[in-house]
DNA sequence: CTTGATTTACGAAGATGTTCGTAGTAAGGT
DNA sequence: ACCTTACTACGAACATCTTCGTAAATCAAG
């Protein structure tokens, strides 16, 4: 059975986010790339994924000095998790009000939209 | 110039809710219709709707003893901010991909898709 | 071995979010 | 005028989030 995580935070995802692109790293290459957007010190991405690993939205390989952590889920998976969350919270669960909002948050292009069809029909298709 | 508000926390996304289902309020009324999803004291949402007033997120109409609280945006606009977070967030932008976390996160009715079909439409016409 | 650099662990401070109790104030009925 | 009820204001407690400084442990050179 799959366990219950905490839905994170905005920090946190800001660390997910690295290591989903990047794969398994240590806190230094964490730190290193967070930097590039946005000042911060080592000990506050060490703190972050110590809690992180905690929580249990991380996990991490000690066997070096250096531990390497890697995210606990798929980013597919908590893309679902949020999605979901806000599709229960702020639309009463409807996609169609959800996706309405993203296109008119920022203009999707027209390539964007091409995608979104055919993900339609690769859903409508596969899940009945 | 629109005025800039903070996203909305869980709690006052829920207080959000009911006013924009159910139109200005009073204190009484909103808690009463929390209390059915969500044991609450009055003071507590009195507490948070003071927080919001104060934050821009709701208004007050102060001419009457009991404050008549509304809402400082329409559901639409809102919406469009925490989808728009959202998608930059999480989702790098990619409103497919949020799309396709909403769907799998809970399983979209024949209706609701064919609404999303539709909605593609009417925005592919409307906006460029 | 000693020194210096790198790393983890940990505590703590400050900000924010959430909840509630208490006090004070206004209104209405008797 | 008095009492009860309804309402607002406010402080405080507690949790969570975010950030950082300091100390301790580990490793690599010299």
């Amino acid at each position: 059975m799959s366990e219950m995580l905490p839905r994170p935070t905005d920090a946190e995802l800001e660390i997910l986010t690295v290591l989903w692109s990047r794969g398994p790293l240590t806190v230094r290459t964490v730190h290193e790339v967070v930097c590039e957007r946005k000042a911060t010190q080592y000990t506050t991405i060490l703190k972050l994924l110590q809690i992180m690993a905690e929580k249990g939205l991380v996990r991490r390989d000690e066997k070096q000095r250096a531990h390497i952590y890697h995210a606990a889920r798929p980013q597919e998976w908590t893309q679902r998790q949020l999605a979901g969350d806000l599709l229960q919270r702020a639309f009463q669960g409807s996609a169609s009000q959800l996706l309405l909002g993203a296109l008119s948050a920022r203009k999707a292009s027209k390539e964007e939209l091409t995608e979104i069809r055919r993900l339609l029909e690769k859903y409508e298709k596969g899940a009945r």
